[in-house]
DNA sequence: TGCAACACGTGAATC
DNA sequence: TGATTCACGTGTTGC
């Protein structure tokens, strides 16, 4: 083996510890004897002291830094690996699944579990179908249809007024967005419109925040028309934004 | 080294290459290299036949075993990452994540929208108080507190009668399941319970599917007392089950 | 024995 | 550059 030909580390660690460049202890090259060492205990590895860590951070050698950067290169992924996994433990809480449930058969659940969630919430969002006393925007996350269009739903209350579903269909038409179903009801002057929307591939998680920013900006405005100039001015902002 | 510590597999792949006992092809031992060829090419990897596929089953040495569970454990690994990673996009997809989102913070949304569902439903099925006309049965899927117990939601709508409140705590303390809060709503000879119930860390999980099943034949026992004798029995079945 | 699931260290890619 | 993420092959453990 030659020098030259070390790109890669685990070659440089067995041309290090076979120059005797580098301690490695009882055990061969840490390719492979050194995971055993480090799984058997976690706090033996940090007593694991390569000859790098006591000299000065100046005078280190390309072989030194090398063997640094791999070593955090080891650490950085065994603490991705907890973050992931804790998360995992979370989610184990959440579904009631016990703690052996392995992590494929887990993550079946979780989306099985949201699927539910989504549809119950979706359910009994529709039942509020009574326009209510207080203006509101809602834009429900939708989900991802087979040919990868984005269907959601949004809901609509406030105060009837003539120029309102123009003011709609314009907003609608300019995010691409079309309606597969619409809903109205109007009670006491006050209406409620849900729509069943679909968005291009190409826009589909933008156009939801967009949808959702210009619908409150059109309830603002709504509201701004009764009362001074100064909001409308305002609503302005909100719009370009 | 000697063949009879070559018990790790990569320092048999060595030995048999260096022994000329496997063809290893143009690149060196499969441990460092091999990993590369798999990577750049899926197709190219079923096409990279070591010799012992050639051979028939009932005259396979020693290594040539070995190296055929290392390559199927290889495919199994890879068949392993290749389920948990599409769960996971399916759940961006749920999520409206960018494909891009890395796994541990995609996960930790998943954490968060699984909570944030969980109470949207919990406090909209809240709503409906007054009892309904059909019988229904709900336990909704808790949360393990931080002291391990585990607290989830129970809905109850039956017609109402005397025994109904004994039965029920029958049921609750057979199951060693406490009562942390309880609404009663009564309207026209029905009746709706909605519970707030703990469970000891022990059986905890077990315990709701016990409660659901124990509450449906709760019902239907209510119901068949009103009945025919032939429905009784078949709902004795019910309860052993 | 073999299979399934896991944690690990490593090389490559992206920023 | 250095930091971060991913896929990969491997060793190990439990059924």
């Amino acid at each position: 083996m030659q020098p030259e030909n070390c790109s890669e580390n685990s070659q440089l660690y067995r041309f290090l510890a076979e120059n005797g460049m580098i301690n490695v202890g009882a055990y061969g090259f840490p390719g492979a004897a050194m995971q055993t060492l480090c799984t058997s205990s976690s706090t033996s590895y940090h007593n694991n002291n390569y000859h790098f860590e006591s000299s000065v951070i100046t005078d280190m050698t390309p072989q030194d830094r090398a063997l640094a950067a791999l070593k955090n290169h080891k650490e950085a992924e065994k603490r991705r690996r907890e973050r992931i996994n804790s998360h995992l433990d979370k989610l184990r809480g959440l579904l009631l699944c016990n703690s052996k449930t392995d992590k494929a058969s887990l993550l079946a659940k979780v989306v099985q579990r949201v699927r539910e969630l989504k549809q119950q919430t979706s359910e009994l969002s529709g039942l509020e179908s009574f326009p209510s006393e207080t203006d509101e925007v809602t834009v429900l996350s939708g989900e991802y249809s087979s040919d990868g269009q984005l269907i959601f739903k949004a809901s609509l209350c406030c105060e009837d007024r003539l120029d309102l579903m123009p003011d709609l269909n314009e907003i609608l038409k300019s995010l691409h967005l079309k309606t597969l179903k619409a809903e109205m009801v109007t009670l006491g002057g006050r209406i409620r419109n849900v729509l069943i929307i679909a968005a291009d591939k190409d826009h589909s998680v933008e156009s939801v925040h967009f949808l959702q920013n210009a619908l409150k900006s059109l309830l603002e405005r709504s509201n701004s028309s009764e009362k001074s100039k100064r909001r409308r001015i305002l609503d302005r902002k909100l719009v370009s934004q």
